[in-house]
DNA sequence: GTATTATCGTTTCATAGCTAACGATTATGA
DNA sequence: TCATAATCGTTAGCTATGAAACGATAATAC
């Protein structure tokens, strides 16, 4: 175990709060851990040089995916609200690495779109950002890769994350 | 494997982007998605009808098992910055759950202590959000949930996150 | 056909979060 | 001693984020 969660745990049971399932605390708290770190690592290692935090550059690479999508579509698929997607477009398109374009039958509807020059960066940063993705998963044997996406994956479901 | 992973693999391998990692793309992909979805159930399902975020949140739970703790220290376990800190600390102490206190000796240090009230929202508010912790992970055994955890740790130490 | 309801994107306003710059303080070194 | 460096917390200025409200539009009901 590692030596912050042995502190915590330790001081948690001394807490009036009944009993506790551990090995949940264990699981949410790594995984939470986990995340965070990632994202840390990628925004100051990577993305920082194109000015882009995490989030921005989760919709260029939906973007350079889906080609068009609709704002609603972007923020299912980023899990953030319509709101934050319509900031995060803006300052993309502001930097001319997307833009918008209304439905014409269906004038609510807002298509965004990925442009030259958002293919271009996301083909040089992609290579990248992978790069860091294998390093940071490289403690792990393949089995073990597969072992804890297949678990990941239950979670999910389960949950409808 | 999930729906959306599926199109996005596809259409992942038709750009030229050189050869990929699938297994590392995976675990990184899921992980995020579900540490994502771990925080938007418990600020949606939890700490809003207490005015907490994730981050304050987690500031608070460190204050209720520490009782005084420097805001440098409490920027590392919450990872995030010092200025972070400041900010969340601030807000913490305008609803009156923590107050802040310089060191006599070393001027340069501030101790972030909980209050009476703040404890008394962790006790009420921690069953509330343990409770769903148990139901994030219920889809797993404990066997699994041992081995997710272990493999999660391997990759904290790893990259020191 | 018209009124109601639902949906979509945006705006507004608050907090969260970062970097960089700053001021205060302590530690170090000549 | 006294100047320089190092460290700490805060502030300023920016983007990110969500909830709620808004306006426009489309779908539905009557």
């Amino acid at each position: 175990m590692l030596e912050e969660e042995k502190d915590t745990i330790n001081r948690l049971s001394k807490m009036p709060l009944g009993s506790l399932d551990l090995d949940a605390v264990s699981v949410v708290t790594n995984i939470y851990r986990v995340a965070q770190g990632l994202r840390n690592k990628m925004e100051r290692e990577v993305l920082s040089k194109y000015g882009l935090s995490w989030t921005s550059f989760s919709i260029l690479y939906d973007l350079s995916i889906w080609k068009a999508i609709e704002t609603k579509k972007l923020a299912e698929s980023a899990a953030v609200s319509k709101a934050t997607i319509s900031n995060i477009t803006k300052t993309l398109e502001k930097k001319e690495l997307c833009y918008r374009k209304t439905d014409t039958r269906d004038r609510r509807i807002t298509y965004v779109m990925i442009t030259a020059k958002g293919i271009q960066v996301m083909e040089e940063l992609y290579p990248e950002f992978h790069k860091r993705e294998v390093e940071i998963v490289s403690g792990l044997t393949v089995n073990e890769q597969k072992s804890v996406t297949e678990l990941l994956r239950k979670v999910i479901r389960k949950n409808q994350f």
